[in-house]
RNA sequence: GGGCGAUUAACUCAGUUGGUUAGAGUGCCAUCCUUACAAGAUGGAAGUCGCAGGUUCGAGUCCUGCAUCGCCCACCA
């Protein structure tokens, strides 16, 4: 493996493509079964089959990215499996949008045959984007494994699972007022609705008492819904309206006679506190109908214009006949007013029309029993949420959750495997596939001449409630499903938490009595760096590989995982990015200076779990320092990973690799480095090679690219080909002292640096300064060696002089932790007045710091209940303070005396 | 109406069983093209941790109330 020289600069560009490739095509992102190993196992979110990349995607392939290539280096097998949803309502959305366009056709011109040949052309043309784009994001996912909900196997699943919900008992078909898409004319499920609110109207008006003229003033925000008024109720203990009940009045226009009933249900204090009941456009006059049984009148067609029950308003859209009605009824001397009021307006989700309410036989899931295993599940700790808050969110959701609607009107998705005996409604089994339908339907119904399959499809979210177990081969007993389920962790986004994690436990719970992972850890929404939504209208959109492109895939990951805790929204900005591209050209300058300096020799040490003992006690100070502090790093990290801190993870190794490993261990190896001892040289190189290589290793689940790119660089035996099949590190040996010592020593320079710059000593400029290690260091070797340390660290700067005595010449003094001590000439540099209200100023500090340590010590409540390790700490503390105080006085003495 | 989150430096954010003088990046000021890196180096300024109480020896962290912003659920016509 020849070492070449590296570019000044990392450039993404020139080697993430091919690195992917390298990857993918090496099979090291395949997981082979192995039974005397753990498994580890993300069944991806599966994305929208003709989406679009976004960042949420991006958020999901780094947070999963990390797990899989974390547990895959710690020598599980681990398997994210990838896989794309067909998406029901978006996807048919789409091709009708381009049919209209290009031939200004609807889907029900061309006909359903034509219409799924169609959507089938465009998965088949634009299916593959989305998975290119994962590709680009560095998601290590078994492709051999790839799903599509539509697939063979996973069109398997869905009809052995709706089977058996339906031999349960749990499905049901039924006539119920849903939430109805006009555009779309299909119904939708609760969550697929979102109310937002907007201004309107709320109209008065009057309800004639029939033989009357008296009247009841009603108050509406839908005017045009009258037309399907059965009743008008008041509450019964009003009594402005009390003596009206039985009464009956006269539904405007339509003169049709309806009656005057009396629900606890109607607020007295709101509109006007009679309430027109229209049962068969609002789910609360739904309700208040049936309790009543009061006729359900459907006014409108599919695509919500009025139909013959709307008598001369017939045929016009439902915004058109609420102002022509109105017009009419101000005409007829029926209103009252109109003002102002804030409506809460339901919406689809994917188009965005108004929801109409309205009445339709549906196919519907019992929910109350699955969710109640549901709930059990993550009660019980089978399950557990990160954050944890949202399993309160679970709960809740699960408690009032209401029944499934899964039947959808549209031509995209799996069709629902119900078979209607010889065309007639209220007649039908549920099967597998014709063969079993027609065993099933004469078993049941004896002679049968014909059947026909039901025309709706399914919810979508039904065949991705099935996601981990029926990419897996479920209902099949494969090896894969025995070996891989359950998964491990479900990963995504909290707000499909309802739509699907919850009814994948459901489900999961329900077919293969297990729960499908046993953890679920959410992340946030990505927003722009205002924390608006990124959305195109409003053109703030971040494009993620645009910003890929521009400063690396590393960097953007970096920054997703780092910006964010869990749970929680982050609000992106580029500048962030960009600071994670010049980290990662921090790390490859630090590599570059690395094998810049390696010899022939260096090379096979990095492949041993850590550096062994022995080895390590013998080093010089620097190099027990940076390898005591990996070897906190490599605790840490593993910690923050295990409970996935993943951001704590990562700024955990963006400030070692800056700033200890850059900042100070490069700096420090330059002594030895660049000395005549060679043998020091070499114990130098190994220890930078050992260091950086630890690091990649660590680094690699964040940023694959770069840290891959480096690692094929070093020359080392590679047991594995790549670093992504190393193993994680294992901590090893840690020095307190070295590192307390080397702490000393940068506190130190930083000290010598700040005086300097107080006193404005320009920065080419030499200074001869006397260091004094303390009399505790005075004899061993370290005190020596930091000497030379110092020496190498500024040597720009200063001229060490190397001493166990104190000058006796007017010095600025510095002091820093264990005893280490300079002695700054003040000779045409210091001016004494400053120094000595510099001294002061520092001895105001220990004076104030020894007083608060005092304070605490002297509390009997500190001394008595606090952790010893503190209060023992505080004392420590007290004594270094005093210590320092003690220093700076004699040395105002000093200075007063030579002067 | 119910629930949740956020509020920390000019900006964007960390801060995980309560424990020194609260951190980072960006920006700002000053200096430096020092032989890994100007996508850099060195030093610096900058915060009453939203407000008010409380618990505690000790609170950014726990409790109560309030304010502002945001989200989720419910859907009073």
């Amino acid at each position: 493996m020849p070492t070449q020289e590296l570019p000044k600069t990392y450039n993404p560009r020139e080697v993430e493509e091919s690195l992917y490739k390298w990857w993918e095509e090496s099979g090291f992102f395949r997981a082979e079964i192995d039974w005397t190993k753990e498994s580890f196992v993300i069944a991806i979110p599966p994305p929208n089959v003709t989406g679009e990349l976004h960042m949420g995607h991006a958020m999901f392939v780094t947070l999963e990215d990390i797990m899989t290539r974390y547990h895959r280096m710690r020598g599980k097998v681990a398997l994210w499996l990838p896989g794309t949803d067909h998406a029901g309502i978006a996807t048919q959305l789409q091709v009708e949008k381009l049919l209209m366009q290009t031939e200004g056709k609807t889907r029900w011109d061309v006909g359903r045959a034509d219409f799924e040949d169609m959507l089938w052309e465009w998965k088949e043309r634009y299916g593959g984007y989305i998975t290119k784009q994962l590709r680009r994001l560095g998601a290590s996912c078994d492709w051999s494994r790839e799903r599509f909900t539509l697939d063979e196997g996973l069109s398997e699943a869905v009809k052995e699972a709706f089977v058996r919900l339906f031999d349960k008992g749990l499905i049901y078909r039924g006539t119920y007022l849903v939430n109805w898409s006009p555009n779309l004319q299909t119904a939708v499920s609760d969550l697929e609705v979102e109310y937002s609110t907007e201004p309107g109207t709320l109209y008065f008006f009057k309800y004639l008492l029939k033989d009357s003229d008296d009247f009841i003033p009603v108050a509406t925000t839908r005017p045009e819904t009258i037309l399907g008024d059965t009743a008008v109720a008041v509450h019964p203990e009003d009594e402005r309206y009390r003596h009206l009940v039985g009464k009956t009045v006269i539904v405007p226009i339509l003169g049709r006679e309806i009656p005057v009933i009396a629900d606890d249900y109607v607020e007295r204090e709101f509109g006007t506190g009679a309430l027109k009941i229209t049962p068969g456009h609002d789910p609360n006059d739904y309700e208040i109908g049936k309790r009543h049984g009061l006729p359900i009148l459907n006014i409108m067609n599919k695509d919500a214009t009025l139909n013959e029950e709307g008598g001369s308003y017939a045929g016009l859209p439902r915004e058109e006949a609420r102002t022509r009605l109105w017009a009419d009824m101000q005409a007829a001397g029926l209103t009252i007013r109109e003002q102002p009021h804030e409506l809460n307006v339901p919406r689809t989700q994917r188009g965005g029309e108004i929801v109409e309410p309205m009445v339709s036989t549906q196919w519907f899931v019992k929910m109350d029993e699955m969710a109640a295993k549901g709930l059990a599940a993550v009660r019980g700790g089978d399950i557990r949420i990160i954050p944890e808050r949202f399993e309160k969110v679970y709960y809740n959701w699960l408690e009032n959750i209401r029944d499934w609607t899964i039947s959808r009107q549209l031509w995209w998705g799996h069709r629902i495997p119900i078979w209607y005996v010889d065309g007639d409604e209220e007649r039908f089994v549920a099967a597998r596939d014709e063969a079993e339908a027609w065993e099933r339907a004469r078993a049941q119904f004896g002679e049968v001449s014909r059947l026909d399959q039901e025309e709706d499809v399914l919810d979508t979210w039904f065949s991705s409630g099935l996601w981990p177990f029926s990419t897996l081969g479920w209902p099949n007993d494969t090896e894969d499903l025995r070996y891989f389920y359950p998964t491990s962790v479900m990963e995504t986004g909290y707000d499909i938490l309802f739509f699907w994690v919850a009814r994948m436990i459901m489900m999961g719970l329900e077919f293969t009595e297990q729960a499908p992972f046993h953890t679920v850890y959410l992340h946030g929404l990505v927003r722009d760096e205002q924390g608006a939504k990124m959305s195109k209208t409003k053109g703030n959109v971040i494009d993620p590989l645009e910003a890929a492109g521009e400063y690396g895939t590393d960097a953007l990951r970096f920054t997703l995982v780092t910006g964010a805790t869990p749970g929680q929204d982050m609000n992106l900005n580029m500048e962030r990015v960009e600071a994670n591209r010049n980290f990662a050209n921090k790390l490859w300058n630090t590599a570059r200076f690395t094998l810049h300096n390696l010899g022939a020799e260096e090379r096979a040490e990095i492949d041993t779990p850590h550096m062994p003992e022995a080895r390590f006690v013998a080093l010089p100070l620097a190099e027990r320092w940076i390898v005591s502090r990996l070897n906190q790093l490599i605790a840490e990290a593993t910690r923050h990973i295990e409970e996935y801190n993943f951001g704590e993870a990562g700024r955990a190794l963006y400030n070692f690799i800056w700033g200890e490993f850059a900042d100070w261990y490069i700096e420090a190896a330059k002594t030895r480095l660049y000395s005549d001892d060679e043998a020091a040289q070499h114990e130098t190189r190994a220890v930078l090679l050992h260091v950086l290589e630890r690091t990649l290793r660590l680094l690699h689940p964040f940023m694959p690219f770069i840290t891959e790119t480096i690692w094929q660089n070093l020359p080392h035996a590679k047991e594995t080909p790549s670093l992504m099949l190393a193993a994680w590190p294992e901590p090893g040996p840690v020095d307190a002292e070295a590192i307390a010592q080397f702490e000393a020593l940068q506190d130190l320079i930083r000290a010598i640096r700040n005086t300097r710059q107080e006193y404005g000593v320009e920065p080419a400029r030499k200074i001869a300064a006397t260091i004094v290690a303390a009399r505790n260091f005075a004899e061993v070797e370290a005190s020596r060696e930091m000497i030379a340390l110092l020496a190498r660290l500024d040597e720009q700067a200063l001229q060490i002089l190397p001493s166990l005595d104190t000058p006796q010449e007017q010095a600025a003094h510095l002091v820093a932790g264990e005893g280490l001590e300079a002695y700054l000439p003040l000779a045409g540099m210091v001016d004494l007045e400053r120094e000595m209200a510099r001294l002061r100023e520092q001895m105001e500090q220990a004076r104030g710091e020894i007083e608060r340590l005092n304070v605490r010590l002297a509390n009997p409540g500190f001394v008595n209940k606090a952790a010893p390790n503190i209060v023992q700490g505080a004392r420590d503390q007290l004594h270094a303070a005093q210590e320092r105080l003690g220093k700076l006085e004699e040395r105002q003495v000093a200075l007063n005396s030579g002067r």
